[in-house]
DNA sequence: AGCACGCCGACT
DNA sequence: GTCGGCGTGCTC
């Protein structure tokens, strides 16, 4: 007697086959099961879904392979969290479910798995009780990070979620570390979930966590009792974390996005810090928002959840209300920095307009560089462009260093002397001569980093160090830190003084913590004031604010520390807001024109891109597609937009377009979106859309 | 997504 | 003559 099984492949959203495969078994398996199972040619890991269904079929049913006995069956709640973010995001169980599981473990058969799991954990370091008999004691909380402690743990009828709203340098970290001891202290079970938007910052919280729990649990502190989740780790050590997160064994599990998908049994407590960081958002494949699964997820295992942010979402503000205005978030704030100084940098605005054309750098500006290096401090300097010019021009022709394959310009590496595609990776040698007309006269218009370090260089070449040494000016971006270990060697070199500017991109406005750093300074941030992104403005806040918190955070330099910003709009209300350090006041002028536009919060919106040999054909389909959406029911609760290009329109050759559906229902879109679905799939199959190279529905998008 | 099959260009 | 490019089709 056997019996059928559903079972979830890892089949693309695309395929026919997006729902699960039916199997056949020889015992009954509990759902969320891990098994291996035939699928083609090969033999692929499978995760048990649902109750056999009977409905009868008509091709053959193959057995599955084997169990992976040796591993407890998925949650129920891991297996709801899947199904909602499949269903909500568009695409298949399967591709969901899989992408969930660590690679590794699709490679592994039964037996080798096996052998796996019998492999002696590492024992315990001899020193680690010596670590429980020195002793320590537990920082002091100061009173705001009491407080919210407090609220958060007396407020029985708000299980969350928390909006820790907490200045840079208010100590939300140690929040996050009380908060999971309490849980973990609680019971012996307990687990937590701390995410962190990039990789570049898990080091520095991975070391904080180590050092307070190996203290605070003594004996108990094994190896995987902490374990990290992220994209840079290798395919066995992401397989090691999986395996003691799922086991039970880590108790307190750090990663980036994807770790809000990690199997953890006893799970209690998600933080999710810098709540408000695009990078929460996946940009291919499930375009999930791991800020808000970790609030579907924390809801699912009724445990709480705290979001926390200097600068919040607009969105996670919004929900944060009074909750007798509707508000479903708790807020908490937390307004001083550590140390009971609340002192902000102060903020200045240099009015571009009355300073010497063309300078970039504003005179005032350079002369506060110079006196603060002069005394031995340190500055820092944000321009969002890498490269030494974002594009080279021919003096004589109208030649442009234009890329081959893309809508955009290459720009101009000086270091290496190539011209680089910062959207395709092409990549060629500066050419000696116009390519078009042979003029020896090409010039590099506009300046990104490179040029800033090498201007600023000649600039304070005649100031001098108090011990009389010359000013070291130092660069830090994707380029200068592509190899593995560089930007740490390098933020250790800042650390220790070696440096008196340093220039970059936003890489360097987050999260490190430079103590010397008296003066920032952003040359150019204006172009996010009008730019047709309605969230650009958001993300200058929230980075020029992160950036101010850079400088001045040791307390004996924070009274005369300064944030400058160079602007053509001094009297902008954002820049109003960053000086009065009022990110309530900001919020509440963004929200009042998103309101007035019915944009998110209050409204919801998706994408549907699609890519395709030539613009036309592109934009073909999504017409096709939008003429399809008119026959459903929800259409008339769903407003659909014309197709247009993307910015960038064409990426390695490949056109790119896409459409905007918005409505002020977000069941009203989803139900839309998943009849839609259907549509879609025949559409693409249609002769007249044949050019059409992919598709992808982007629910919730952050960037139109 | 893999993985096969299948049909055209530059190499041991 | 083969190796290998990626287009098309299939997987319970």
């Amino acid at each position: 007697m056997s019996v059928q099984l559903s079972v979830l492949v890892h089949t693309p959203a695309h395929s026919p086959l997006a729902g699960p495969l039916t199997y056949q078994s020889e015992l009954p398996l509990a759902p969320g099961t891990l098994v291996r199972v035939p699928l083609g040619q090969r033999e692929t890991l499978g995760v048990v879904w649902d109750a056999p269904q009977d409905t009868p079929t008509t091709w053959e049913i193959k057995p599955i392979t084997a169990v992976l006995s040796g591993l407890q069956p998925m949650s129920d709640a891991w297996r709801q969290l899947v199904g909602f973010s499949a269903s909500y995001y568009q695409r298949s169980l399967g591709e969901v479910a899989l992408s969930a599981l660590p690679p590794q473990l699709k490679g592994l058969d039964a037996t080798q798995l096996e052998r796996r799991l019998r492999r002696k954990p590492l024992s315990v370091e001899s020193d680690t009780e010596q670590a429980t008999t020195s002793p320590w004691a537990l920082p002091e909380l100061t009173p705001a990070q009491a407080e919210v402690l407090a609220r958060m743990h007396s407020t029985p009828t708000h299980k969350g979620p928390f909006l820790l709203f907490g200045a840079t340098g208010s100590g939300k970290t140690e929040v996050y570390l009380r908060a999971v001891q309490k849980v973990l202290e609680a019971d012996p079970k307990a687990q937590a979930l701390v995410m962190v938007p990039e990789i570049n910052l898990t080091p520095q919280l991975e070391a904080r966590f180590e050092q307070r729990f190996a203290q605070l649990l003594g004996a108990d502190f094994k190896p995987d009792t902490l374990v990290s989740m992220h994209s840079g780790m290798t395919g066995p050590q992401r397989l090691k974390s999986w395996l003691a997160a799922h086991q039970g064994k880590a108790r307190i599990v750090l990663g980036t996005r994807m770790a809000i998908f990690a199997s953890m049994p006893h799970l209690q407590l998600i933080v999710v810090d810098e709540e408000h960081d695009p990078s929460y958002k996946q940009q291919e494949g499930a375009r999930y928002s791991a800020r808000d699964l970790a609030v579907f997820r924390a809801r699912l295992e009724n445990a709480p959840v705290i979001l926390g942010s200097a600068t919040p979402s607009l969105e996670s503000w919004h929900h944060s209300r009074p909750a007798a205005e509707g508000g479903r978030y708790l807020r908490l704030e937390m307004p001083d920095r550590v140390g009971g100084h609340s002192s902000f940098p102060l903020v200045r605005r240099v009015d571009m307009n009355h300073q010497p054309k063309g300078a970039v750098f504003s005179p005032p500006l350079l002369q506060a560089i110079q006196e603060r290096v002069a005394r031995g401090e340190q500055c820092m300097v944000l321009l969002n462009r890498r490269g030494y010019a974002p594009v080279l021009q021919c003096s004589d022709c109208d030649w442009k260093s234009a890329c081959a394959h893309c809508s955009a310009f290459r720009v101009f590496h000086k270091t290496d002397r190539t011209l680089r595609c910062h959207h395709c990776g092409f990549t060629e040698r500066v050419p000696r001569h116009c390519p078009a007309c042979g003029n020896p006269d090409i010039r590099p218009i506009g300046r990104g980093t490179e040029q800033l370090e090498e201007h600023l260089s000649e600039l304070l070449h005649a100031v001098a160090r108090p011990d009389g040494t010359p000013v070291r000016v130092a660069r830090i971006d994707a380029d200068t830190t592509q190899k593995k270990g560089t930007l740490e060697a390098q933020l250790a070199s800042v650390h220790a003084g070696d440096v008196d500017v340093l220039v970059g991109t936003q890489m360097i406005a987050k999260g490190h913590d430079f103590r010397g750093i008296t003066l920032v300074a952003a040359l150019n941030p204006d172009g996010a004031l009008f730019s047709s992104d309605f969230r650009a403005p958001e993300r200058l806040f929230s980075l020029l604010l992160q950036a101010a918190g850079r400088a001045g955070r040791s307390p004996d330099l924070s009274a005369q520390s300064e944030m400058w910003v160079q602007t053509h709009h001094p009297q902008h209300p954002l820049y109003a807001a960053l000086k009065a350090h009022n990110y309530p006041e900001f919020a509440r002028q963004q929200l009042s024109e998103r309101e007035q536009s019915t944009l998110p919060p209050f409204s919801y919106q998706a994408l549907l891109r699609a890519d395709a040999r030539t613009q036309e054909v592109a934009q073909g389909f999504l017409n096709a597609a939008r003429l399809a959406a008119t026959q459903l029911p929800a259409a008339e609760h769903v407003s659909c937009f014309a197709a247009v290009p993307l910015t960038i329109q064409r990426v390695a050759n490949v056109e790119r377009a896409q459409m905007l559906l918005e409505s002020t229902s977000r069941t009203a879109l989803q139900h839309h979106l998943a009849q839609w679905h259907t549509l879609l799939h025949a559409l693409k199959k249609d002769p007249a859309h044949k050019g059409v190279i992919r598709w992808a529905v982007d629910v919730d998008p952050l960037a139109i």
